[in-house]
DNA sequence: AAGATCCGCAACCGCTCCGAC
DNA sequence: GGTCGGAGCGGTTGCGGATCT
Protein backbone atom coordinates (compact mmCIF):
# COMPACT_ATOMS: atom_id res chain seq x y z
CA UNK A 1 0.00 0.00 0.00
CA UNK A 2 1.38 3.10 -1.02
CA UNK A 3 1.46 6.14 2.02
CA UNK A 4 0.51 9.28 1.26
CA UNK A 5 3.15 11.62 0.65
CA UNK A 6 3.68 14.44 3.28
CA UNK A 7 3.45 12.20 6.04
CA UNK A 8 5.27 14.50 9.30
CA UNK A 9 8.71 13.01 10.35
CA UNK A 10 8.64 14.86 13.82
CA UNK A 11 10.33 14.87 17.02
CA UNK A 12 8.04 16.76 18.79
CA UNK A 13 5.40 14.93 19.38
CA UNK A 14 4.22 15.86 22.78
CA UNK A 15 2.95 13.21 25.57
CA UNK A 16 0.40 12.52 28.16
CA UNK A 17 1.14 10.58 31.16
CA UNK A 18 -1.95 8.59 31.62
CA UNK A 19 -0.97 6.97 35.45
CA UNK A 20 2.16 5.87 35.97
CA UNK A 21 2.85 3.90 33.09
CA UNK A 22 0.76 4.49 29.65
CA UNK A 23 2.15 7.44 27.77
CA UNK A 24 -0.55 8.90 24.88
CA UNK A 25 1.44 10.50 21.83
CA UNK A 26 -0.14 13.70 20.45
CA UNK A 27 0.96 16.46 17.78
CA UNK A 28 2.03 14.87 14.42
CA UNK A 29 2.46 11.27 13.72
CA UNK A 30 5.97 9.49 12.26
CA UNK A 31 6.26 8.02 9.49
CA UNK A 32 6.85 4.19 11.86
CA UNK A 33 3.62 4.92 13.37
CA UNK A 34 1.84 5.50 9.82
CA UNK A 35 3.25 2.11 9.18
CA UNK A 36 1.81 0.86 12.09
CA UNK A 37 -1.52 1.75 11.45
CA UNK A 38 -1.16 0.67 7.95
CA UNK A 39 0.06 -2.41 8.71
CA UNK A 40 -2.78 -2.78 11.23
CA UNK A 41 -6.09 -1.80 9.18
CA UNK A 42 -4.55 -4.22 6.68
CA UNK A 43 -4.52 -7.26 9.11
CA UNK A 44 -7.37 -6.45 11.15
CA UNK A 45 -9.36 -3.89 8.86
CA UNK A 46 -10.63 -0.52 10.17
CA UNK A 47 -13.03 0.56 12.97
CA UNK A 48 -13.12 -0.27 16.96
CA UNK A 49 -10.26 2.42 17.03
CA UNK A 50 -9.90 2.57 20.74
CA UNK A 51 -9.43 -1.79 20.73
CA UNK A 52 -6.99 -1.04 17.55
CA UNK A 53 -5.29 1.83 19.54
CA UNK A 54 -4.50 -0.35 22.19
CA UNK A 55 -4.12 -3.61 20.53
CA UNK A 56 -1.88 -2.20 17.54
CA UNK A 57 0.83 -0.90 20.01
CA UNK A 58 0.29 2.63 19.17
CA UNK A 59 -0.08 4.53 22.20
CA UNK A 60 -2.22 7.10 20.69
CA UNK A 61 -6.07 7.74 20.94
CA UNK A 62 -8.61 5.80 18.82
CA UNK A 63 -9.37 8.51 17.93
CA UNK A 64 -6.35 10.16 16.57
CA UNK A 65 -5.97 6.60 15.19
CA UNK A 66 -9.57 7.08 13.66
CA UNK A 67 -8.37 10.73 12.42
CA UNK A 68 -5.33 9.89 10.76
CA UNK A 69 -6.55 7.12 8.62
CA UNK A 70 -9.85 8.90 7.65
CA UNK A 71 -7.94 12.10 6.74
CA UNK A 72 -4.85 11.00 5.43
CA UNK A 73 -3.76 7.57 5.35
CA UNK A 74 -6.74 5.95 3.94
CA UNK A 75 -5.92 4.99 -0.20
CA UNK A 76 -8.75 7.10 -1.71
CA UNK A 77 -7.78 9.96 -0.25
CA UNK A 78 -7.18 12.57 -2.73
CA UNK A 79 -5.33 15.07 -2.41
CA UNK A 80 -4.01 18.54 -4.13
CA UNK A 81 -5.39 21.39 -5.02
CA UNK A 82 -9.50 21.45 -4.73
CA UNK A 83 -10.78 21.81 -8.60
CA UNK A 84 -12.97 24.34 -9.90
CA UNK A 85 -15.88 21.86 -10.33
CA UNK A 86 -14.77 20.77 -6.35
CA UNK A 87 -15.70 24.36 -5.50
CA UNK A 88 -18.37 24.59 -7.33
CA UNK A 89 -20.19 21.61 -5.68
CA UNK A 90 -18.63 23.16 -2.58
CA UNK A 91 -20.27 26.40 -2.94
CA UNK A 92 -23.48 24.72 -3.52
CA UNK A 93 -23.74 22.19 -1.28
CA UNK A 94 -22.72 24.41 1.32
CA UNK A 95 -25.90 26.27 0.48
CA UNK A 96 -27.95 23.19 0.88
CA UNK A 97 -26.52 21.52 4.07
CA UNK A 98 -24.46 24.32 6.03
CA UNK A 99 -21.72 23.39 7.95
CA UNK A 100 -22.32 19.67 7.40
CA UNK A 101 -18.81 19.52 6.19
CA UNK A 102 -19.42 15.33 6.42
CA UNK A 103 -22.49 15.10 4.59
CA UNK A 104 -20.94 17.69 2.00
CA UNK A 105 -17.52 15.14 1.52
CA UNK A 106 -20.30 12.37 1.02
CA UNK A 107 -20.51 14.27 -2.87
CA UNK A 108 -16.65 14.74 -3.31
CA UNK A 109 -14.92 11.44 -3.20
CA UNK A 110 -11.80 11.22 -1.68
CA UNK A 111 -11.86 14.70 -0.04
CA UNK A 112 -12.02 14.30 3.43
CA UNK A 113 -14.62 16.32 5.74
CA UNK A 114 -11.90 18.13 7.25
CA UNK A 115 -10.18 18.96 3.92
CA UNK A 116 -13.35 20.84 2.62
CA UNK A 117 -13.50 22.27 6.30
CA UNK A 118 -10.34 24.12 5.92
CA UNK A 119 -10.81 25.17 2.39
CA UNK A 120 -13.85 26.45 3.32
CA UNK A 121 -12.78 28.75 5.91
CA UNK A 122 -9.21 29.64 4.77
CA UNK A 123 -10.59 30.84 1.36
CA UNK A 124 -14.29 31.27 1.13
CA UNK A 125 -14.64 32.94 4.91
CA UNK A 126 -11.45 34.73 3.51
CA UNK A 127 -13.15 36.53 1.30
CA UNK A 128 -16.47 37.01 2.94
CA UNK A 129 -14.20 39.20 5.74
CA UNK A 130 -12.59 41.22 2.77
CA UNK A 131 -16.07 41.67 2.08
CA UNK A 132 -17.02 42.96 5.50
CA UNK A 133 -19.83 40.35 5.79
CA UNK A 134 -20.85 37.27 6.87
CA UNK A 135 -19.79 34.11 4.91
CA UNK A 136 -23.99 33.47 5.45
CA UNK A 137 -25.19 36.69 5.41
CA UNK A 138 -27.52 37.53 2.11
CA UNK A 139 -24.93 40.11 0.51
CA UNK A 140 -22.20 36.96 0.24
CA UNK A 141 -24.53 34.43 -0.79
CA UNK A 142 -25.65 37.00 -4.08
CA UNK A 143 -22.22 38.08 -4.60
CA UNK A 144 -21.33 34.50 -4.90
CA UNK A 145 -24.50 32.94 -7.10
CA UNK A 146 -23.73 36.77 -9.43
CA UNK A 147 -20.03 36.76 -9.67
CA UNK A 148 -18.03 34.36 -8.40
CA UNK A 149 -20.12 30.95 -9.20
CA UNK A 150 -21.05 32.05 -13.28
CA UNK A 151 -17.00 33.03 -12.94
CA UNK A 152 -16.10 29.83 -11.86
CA UNK A 153 -18.68 28.22 -15.03
CA UNK A 154 -16.78 30.49 -17.31
CA UNK A 155 -13.61 29.22 -16.32
CA UNK A 156 -14.92 25.71 -16.20
CA UNK A 157 -16.22 26.29 -19.81
CA UNK A 158 -12.58 28.05 -20.86
CA UNK A 159 -10.78 25.41 -19.65
CA UNK A 160 -12.95 22.94 -20.96
CA UNK A 161 -12.16 24.16 -24.80
CA UNK A 162 -8.33 24.28 -24.19
CA UNK A 163 -6.62 21.23 -25.53
CA UNK A 164 -5.78 19.56 -22.94
CA UNK A 165 -2.18 18.82 -21.52
CA UNK A 166 0.25 16.75 -22.44
CA UNK A 167 -0.25 14.12 -19.11
CA UNK A 168 -3.22 16.16 -19.15
CA UNK A 169 -5.70 13.43 -18.55
CA UNK A 170 -8.82 14.14 -16.64
CA UNK A 171 -8.79 13.13 -13.03
CA UNK A 172 -12.14 11.84 -11.63
CA UNK A 173 -12.88 10.76 -8.35
CA UNK A 174 -13.53 6.80 -8.24
CA UNK A 175 -17.29 6.38 -7.45
CA UNK A 176 -18.03 9.85 -9.25
CA UNK A 177 -18.83 8.82 -12.89
CA UNK A 178 -20.66 10.46 -14.88
CA UNK A 179 -23.38 8.54 -14.81
CA UNK A 180 -24.37 9.17 -11.81
CA UNK A 181 -23.56 12.88 -11.42
CA UNK A 182 -24.45 14.59 -14.39
CA UNK A 183 -24.85 17.91 -15.58
CA UNK A 184 -25.54 20.11 -18.35
CA UNK A 185 -24.01 23.60 -18.27
CA UNK A 186 -26.98 26.24 -18.38
CA UNK A 187 -26.20 28.76 -20.49
CA UNK A 188 -28.78 31.01 -17.82
CA UNK A 189 -27.94 32.51 -15.25
CA UNK A 190 -27.91 30.47 -12.01
CA UNK A 191 -31.51 30.06 -10.90
CA UNK A 192 -32.51 29.61 -7.36
CA UNK A 193 -33.52 26.39 -8.32
CA UNK A 194 -29.91 25.80 -8.88
CA UNK A 195 -28.79 26.87 -5.47
CA UNK A 196 -32.39 26.60 -3.35
CA UNK A 197 -31.45 29.26 -1.07
CA UNK A 198 -34.09 31.20 0.97
CA UNK A 199 -34.54 35.03 -0.16
CA UNK A 200 -32.47 34.74 -3.11
CA UNK A 201 -33.79 35.96 -6.28
CA UNK A 202 -31.97 36.38 -9.29
CA UNK A 203 -31.87 39.14 -11.91
CA UNK A 204 -32.75 37.73 -15.27
CA UNK A 205 -33.11 33.94 -14.00
CA UNK A 206 -36.34 32.17 -13.42
CA UNK A 207 -37.45 33.91 -10.16
CA UNK A 208 -38.91 37.45 -10.06
CA UNK A 209 -40.07 39.98 -7.44
CA UNK A 210 -38.98 42.31 -5.58
CA UNK A 211 -35.34 42.65 -3.90
CA UNK A 212 -33.82 41.75 -6.88
CA UNK A 213 -29.77 42.18 -7.32
CA UNK A 214 -27.75 44.66 -10.05
CA UNK A 215 -24.73 43.14 -11.53
CA UNK A 216 -23.41 46.75 -11.51
CA UNK A 217 -23.94 47.08 -7.44
CA UNK A 218 -22.52 42.93 -6.78
CA UNK A 219 -19.56 44.46 -9.04
CA UNK A 220 -18.79 47.20 -6.79
CA UNK A 221 -19.27 45.41 -3.66
CA UNK A 222 -16.93 42.77 -4.18
CA UNK A 223 -14.54 44.66 -6.02
CA UNK A 224 -15.33 43.10 -9.31
CA UNK A 225 -13.57 44.84 -12.47
CA UNK A 226 -13.95 44.31 -15.90
CA UNK A 227 -10.91 41.70 -15.93
CA UNK A 228 -12.58 39.97 -13.18
CA UNK A 229 -13.41 39.25 -9.84
CA UNK A 230 -10.12 39.85 -8.01
CA UNK A 231 -10.15 37.87 -5.46
CA UNK A 232 -11.06 34.93 -7.08
CA UNK A 233 -8.77 35.36 -9.58
CA UNK A 234 -6.09 34.68 -7.22
CA UNK A 235 -7.74 31.63 -5.94
CA UNK A 236 -5.60 29.01 -6.80
CA UNK A 237 -7.23 27.72 -9.73
CA UNK A 238 -4.67 24.76 -10.35
CA UNK A 239 -5.31 21.12 -11.05
CA UNK A 240 -7.00 18.65 -13.45
CA UNK A 241 -10.51 19.45 -13.77
CA UNK A 242 -12.57 16.74 -14.52
CA UNK A 243 -15.21 16.96 -17.95
CA UNK A 244 -17.58 19.73 -17.89
CA UNK A 245 -20.39 17.19 -17.91
CA UNK A 246 -19.35 15.01 -14.96
CA UNK A 247 -19.99 17.99 -12.64
CA UNK A 248 -23.21 17.61 -10.64
CA UNK A 249 -25.59 20.69 -9.31
C1' DA B 1 19.66 38.53 5.55
C1' DA B 2 16.65 38.60 9.32
C1' DG B 3 12.63 39.32 11.78
C1' DA B 4 7.54 39.86 11.49
C1' DT B 5 3.38 38.52 9.75
C1' DC B 6 0.26 35.69 7.20
C1' DC B 7 -1.68 31.45 5.70
C1' DG B 8 -2.81 26.55 5.14
C1' DC B 9 -3.40 22.38 7.16
C1' DA B 10 -2.95 18.48 10.44
C1' DA B 11 -4.44 17.36 14.71
C1' DC B 12 -6.92 17.99 19.00
C1' DC B 13 -11.05 18.95 21.85
C1' DG B 14 -15.63 18.85 23.33
C1' DC B 15 -19.92 17.52 22.30
C1' DT B 16 -23.70 14.53 20.51
C1' DC B 17 -25.53 10.33 18.82
C1' DC B 18 -26.24 5.52 18.98
C1' DG B 19 -26.16 0.81 20.16
C1' DA B 20 -25.20 -2.74 23.67
C1' DC B 21 -26.04 -4.25 28.11
C1' DG C 1 -35.25 3.63 31.22
C1' DG C 2 -30.36 4.40 32.62
C1' DT C 3 -25.53 3.88 31.89
C1' DC C 4 -21.45 3.27 29.38
C1' DG C 5 -18.31 3.08 25.62
C1' DG C 6 -17.46 3.66 20.74
C1' DA C 7 -17.94 6.44 16.78
C1' DG C 8 -18.58 10.58 14.37
C1' DC C 9 -19.01 15.55 13.81
C1' DG C 10 -17.97 20.53 13.91
C1' DG C 11 -15.13 24.03 15.98
C1' DT C 12 -10.66 25.38 17.32
C1' DT C 13 -5.69 25.44 17.93
C1' DG C 14 -0.91 25.43 16.95
C1' DC C 15 2.87 24.50 13.98
C1' DG C 16 5.57 25.15 9.95
C1' DG C 17 6.27 27.11 5.56
C1' DA C 18 5.59 31.17 2.61
C1' DT C 19 5.51 35.89 2.03
C1' DC C 20 6.30 40.52 3.32
C1' DT C 21 8.91 44.41 5.27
Amino acid sequence: MEINKGIVCSTSTADIKIGEETELRRGPWTIEEDITLINYIENHGEGRWNSLARSSGLNRTGKSCRLRWLNYLRPDVRRGNITLEEQLLILELHSRFGNRWSKIAQHLPGRTDNEIKNYWRTRVQKHAKQLKCDVNSKQFKDVMYHLWIPRLLERIQTNSTVPEPVNGQHEQSPGCSSSDSVVTRSSSPLTSDCFPVEGFNVVGGASTGGDQIHEAEYRSLAGYSDRGLLDFEEWDMGGNLWNVEDIWF
